[in-house]
DNA sequence: AAATGATGTTAAACTAGATTAACTTTTATT
DNA sequence: AATAAAAGTTAATCTAGTTTAACATCATTT
């Protein structure tokens, strides 16, 4: 198993000292899952933090209408979970499906805890990836605020090109809130005016 | 200065022992601002995160068209900032302003640092507060995709029964998303209803 | 008490995006 | 190669929420 892509993750923000990336190394599980697997079910507690070697995963929810919405997509090198289910221990109100047959470093709250005190920088790292996916996620807030659907899509794009090339249309509709039909609209649009 | 409030927001994620509560109050600084007055302006960085000890302050941003978008209040007992530009010192995307006089406790990303080295715990109540923002962003963006208007409006005042009853109608539109005019109707709806 | 500005309401006309439904294209399975 | 299933398109109709504009209420200042 070549976890080289976390280690490269995690240096981005701390150095680690080769005792240190070994206590690290003896702790982690990796695990692989088939297109279509589930990681996560909603419901269920979320027993893992993630991190994506290879593949792709969707975050979703079920609406009372039974309804998908898709709220995130993770590929290589992103970190994956229910963070809400994960930190309290509590029913997921997500779902973490596996696109593609994909590799995940799996950190369970026992691990987390454990290498914590191993290696007390490590909180510093999680702190500054939560402040990030945070930021993110308030950006997100503010684009369904201020942009069209239009303008959301073409954001998507151009901020995630390997995403769309790896992800049916319908998904990308779900993950920005509007119908297929109507990106398909969309789509045509843009062709015209280009 | 009573920075009871603050104290007791740390303390229910870590303890901290006499000498760090010595350490942590010759670090910080309580400012008092006027209602009215900016903390934070969009294009500026964001020098400080803020604990409310009391009063209240709007984050919002104005759009390309000059549009108010009101991103959170914050209250008493409420941490605020413009994260993003805070971590990245960067220009900020918000605005934060007081809508009542208020008093804050501010950390500037020196005392930040400075507190991280002198107590180390500090690093994990962050890291559980921001995580904790994190998990309730994500769930106003699903909110966002699943709730009708009215439902919205239930849920916040519900949710932030307090913050309703401080703050101008016209501004709770905008924070839900919608024109103070949709607000206005969903009201009436909602008193023929009952 | 009058006047000004800020906040809130109502109603008519409008629009971005949803819904429905029929159809086409692509991909996977036998 | 034939079939079925999955993904994508098009168009007509509908609706939640916007826009505009006129008016009403409340609070603050003089």
């Amino acid at each position: 198993m070549n976890i080289a892509p976390l280690l490269n993750n995690i240096t981005k923000y701390i150095n680690l000292t080769d005792e240190e990336i070994e206590f690290l190394k003896s702790k982690i599980i990796v695990r692989k899952y088939l297109k279509g697997q589930y990681i996560v079910q909603q419901g269920d507690v979320c027993k893992y933090e993630c991190f994506v070697l290879s593949g792709c995963t969707k975050t979703f929810y079920i609406d009372k209408e039974g309804q998908e919405h898709i709220v995130m997509f993770s590929i290589e090198d992103w970190w994956t979970s229910d963070m809400g289910s994960f930190i309290t221990q509590t029913p997921a109100d997500f779902n973490i499906q596996c696109l593609e047959n994909s590799e995940l470093v799996m950190f369970s709250i026992d691990v987390i805890e454990d290498l914590y005190e191993g290696i007390p920088k490590l909180e510093r790292f999680f702190r500054k990836l939560v402040e990030r996916a945070f930021v993110a996620s308030q950006k997100r807030i503010v684009r369904n605020f201020s942009l069209t659907a239009k303008e959301q899509y073409l954001f998507f794009r151009e901020q995630y090109p390997k995403i769309e090339q790896r992800i049916p249309q319908y998904m990308i509709a779900s993950y920005l809130g509007i119908t297929k039909e109507f990106l398909s609209k969309i789509k045509s649009q843009l062709i015209l005016e280009q």
